[in-house]
DNA sequence: GCAAAAGTGTTGTCCTTACACCCATGC
DNA sequence: GCATGGGTGTAAGGACAACACTTTTGC
């Protein structure tokens, strides 16, 4: 019986041992995150940019990234930046591409792994802002450092794809919302005007509104009925291949 | 002048210092590329994968990856991948996702990126077949070294949505092809009959189907017509938004 | 002549679009 | 009472699904 687990115990430290030599054969490489977020306030898109570290690319914006730990999962970096740039915490991110050109760094090689996600910024105070952080309209960023602008523009028709298959929008309207907010976020994001009954009807006809029959309030003009979004139903009926299409 | 050009060439080193010594800081990680290689095959969706190397995984199937190189681009590994493990040159990949579990490998950290393509098996012979390397039915593999029946899976779901907004299918049937093949592409990869009458006339409606005015032949039924597709026309109409839509 | 797959058209349903008028609130 | 945006219905056109019979070839 010792024997026995013993052959296994070493079976196993050789197959470890020669899956060790090889993965330290591999180049390493030095990796880093970019977080593309994608803010939304009142009617316009807008993103989270700093000013670029580097004195070549000075008055620069560059995106928020950060070099990856050795032993620190994608993801986990993302939200890891995110926090230690901006102090946000419990922000959905999802992978978009990862850019690798051996040039794309003017100090050598790195390769980025691009997160993105969209979200309100009335909701997420920016409790740090070095590197003059802050909300700029999408449209307005015309130069970026490194390869940033390609990085945002891939993001930007990432969401524009993204939000007419997924309800990224709910993540960033308050939980009651009107209907007019919520063609405003498609609005802005898809870059193009909409008609009301229409886009009422193809949310109504979804099923995933469910009126909370209470009202708007204080406001300049007949007030709109509030909603919330169907999380839980939507879940449901995802799984049988029913969704958001917009 | 001198001192001009001297200060730029100064101030540009000190950049390149700077960015240097930053990029210097950064932990590196083991970088590989893993292909998901789909071909068709008369009328079956399939994958090519090899028999993995480490002894850990004896017997399970692998998928074609390499190490990315020091100073390599992603794109570039994806393919020397490919042209080394398999012969084949000239393959359209694309970029699907990054995988970076610290546990994904048991010989330690490793980031991959994967890359897919679809493509005929008939059109590329396989002139390496070491570790086994052969074509397998998609849904005939169960099991797989490291990640990768989950890398296989996000892929399989990355083909069924990519090959109904791009033309895929195209670079994989004949330049002249009868509707029946490419039927026969479309039912296999998103695992679905469909009704000929409708599914003609569709394609026929998207006008990118040439009619060759040429036959089938010597096959044991009626021979259908041949057609192109119209890849110029795709690519003028894609500008303006007007492209496949299945 | 038999097997196997090609070719073809219509109908009903549903989704999409375009479009105009009255209503509730703040000021 | 006026400005602002909310709420609502309808008609036409286009896309999609369902469905059956005749034709051409190889053997």
């Amino acid at each position: 019986m010792l024997e026995y687990h013993k052959s296994i115990a070493t079976s196993n430290d050789s197959h470890t041992k020669e899956a060790v030599s090889l993965v330290e054969s591999y180049p390493r490489v030095p990796l880093t995150v970019d977080c593309v977020i994608f803010g939304f306030d009142e009617k316009a898109l807008k993103v989270l940019v700093i000013k670029s570290d580097l004195a070549q690319y000075t008055g620069k914006y560059s995106l928020l990234g950060a070099h990856v730990k050795s032993n620190e999962d994608l993801a986990n970096a993302a939200h890891r930046v995110l926090l230690e740039r901006t102090g946000m915490k419990d922000v959905y991110l999802e992978q978009v591409h990862s850019f690798g050109r051996p040039d794309r760094h003017p100090g050598g090689r790195v390769v980025t792994t691009v997160y993105a996600s969209l979200l309100n910024v009335k909701h997420h105070a920016l409790s740090i802002t070095d590197h003059e952080l802050n909300w700029h309209h999408v449209d307005q960023i015309t130069e970026m450092a490194f390869d940033h602008k390609e990085i945002l523009d891939t993001c930007v028709r990432w969401l524009q794809k993204r939000i007419q298959e997924h309800p990224l929008a709910f993540n960033l309207l308050p939980k009651k919302f009107s209907l007019r907010q919520l063609q405003n976020v498609y609005e802005a994001i898809l870059n193009s005007k909409m008609d009301r009954r229409n886009f009422r009807k193809k949310f109504a006809a979804m099923g995933y509104l469910i009126d909370t029959n209470e009202m708007e309030v204080h406001v300049t003009h007949r007030p709109g009925k509030l909603y919330t979004f169907d999380f839980e139903g939507y879940e449901q009926r995802k799984k049988n291949g029913i969704g958001i299409d917009f």
